[in-house]
DNA sequence: ATAGTATTCTAATAATCACTGGAACATTGG
DNA sequence: CCAATGTTCCAGTGATTATTAGAATACTAT
């Protein structure tokens, strides 16, 4: 066994790996999937997708080995297979920005437009929860929230800020996150806080990001 | 123009980029292209590809943005478009080991031997040069330390070694690199420094790694 | 058992891809 | 200008891929 012939089989799991990423479908799949564990049939409706295309897409990103499923009733689950899988992602998409800042693009002029009053990022919020100095907030629907969160974070439903305004302490700094940087709640949920007189910040890379680093995550119901 | 179509442009062109990295060839090509740039020619030679057929990847490259080129002469050379996809390679290959890990592999297992005496990590390694406490040696060909190298290395080539060990002190630690994790010659270098009496540590992430990390590189003959 | 539902499998289509050999193009050195 | 060389383009082949509709499978609930 020659190790030209081991380093070509290398080669061969690493592209394995990036053709299970090569098709936009997918891509939403996982982008979905770094939510949560989600049916075949839930799936294919986040995506627009007919329920036997969803579930080939669902088999290709199985035999990468990116995901994992789990059976309950009817019902079969899939997940993320890692965390790792989240950090291709995000590299990836780190350099489709870089590549596209020349061409512009609206999408991410508008989540630009909120990061340029001062984003944050793990660290130093991971240092200000502990200190007690900021409120960090979790707009996303209340049932991603149950499903995994920020350790700490306060579950704070885009469509039931108004009536939630009570809980969340004017005389503290706000950070608000939800899906990823390209999630637009959290940024929706900014600026509607910012009119209301809060001093809020966003953290850009959401639930998912705080996980794939392993930071610190709760389940259920409470921070 | 609504988001949901803006989304799946941003799906889109980061599936682009996988499907760029999904082909063997490709990923041995931006392997090679990792320590400089090359010419088709070199590039067909290295990856034992007929030339027809290495362009043809190339160009592929090429659409998906991975790499540029610039032409001199009748050559046409290529390089890494960002840093970004050195990165990216990185961590597909980090879920790669994490995926074969079970399955056991006899390449993995010999890099892993090696790194079981004490792998140093970029942060160290930069800490301690710093401070003057090691001598770090870039053993790959000479000619590839001058396309770049980490500053403050000596080149050693390894077919040089016997040579060149006058030039390091037997006194102070020793850190070897070359192309990164998958490489051997740091390891040899590291066994034949070993049984002369060194305490020798590898830099497992090589020439590539650091300086996708943005960390200080020099080209040109010395140090 | 039976009907109902979620999921996967099968078959068929159109589209894309990898590889090869030969032709075409561009540049250099006589 | 001519010959040589590096690179890309083109055409053809066989192999995968995405998508769809319909059939088959697996499990639940009654």
């Amino acid at each position: 066994m020659k190790l030209r012939d081991q380093k070509t089989q290398l080669f061969a799991a690493w592209a394995d790996i990036a053709r299970g990423l090569s098709s936009p479908k997918r891509m939403e799949l996982l982008d979905v999937l770094a939510q949560g564990e989600r049916s075949v049939e839930a799936l294919a409706g986040e995506t627009h997708l007919k329920m036997t295309n969803a579930s080939a897409h669902l088999l290709a990103l199985k035999r990468a080995r990116l995901v994992e499923t789990r059976k309950e009733a009817q019902f079969v689950f899939y997940r993320l297979a890692d965390d790792g899988v989240v950090r291709v992602l995000r590299e990836i998409q780190a350099l489709s920005r870089a590549r596209v800042r020349e061409t512009e693009s609206v999408v991410l002029d508008y989540f630009e437009s909120d990061d340029a009053l001062q984003p944050i990022n793990a660290t130093e919020l991971r240092r200000r929860m502990r200190s007690g100095e900021v409120t960090l907030i979790d707009v996303r629907p209340e049932t991603e929230y149950r499903a995994g969160h920020i350790a700490g974070a306060l579950s704070v439903p885009l469509e039931q800020l108004r009536h939630r305004l009570r809980r969340i302490p004017k005389d503290r700094p706000v950070v608000a996150y939800c899906r990823g940087p390209y999630c637009v709640l959290a940024v929706e949920a900014a600026e509607r806080l910012r009119r209301r007189g809060y001093a809020v910040r966003r953290f850009a890379d959401g639930f998912p990001g705080w996980k794939a680093d392993g930071h610190p995550v709760r389940t259920g119901t409470d921070g």
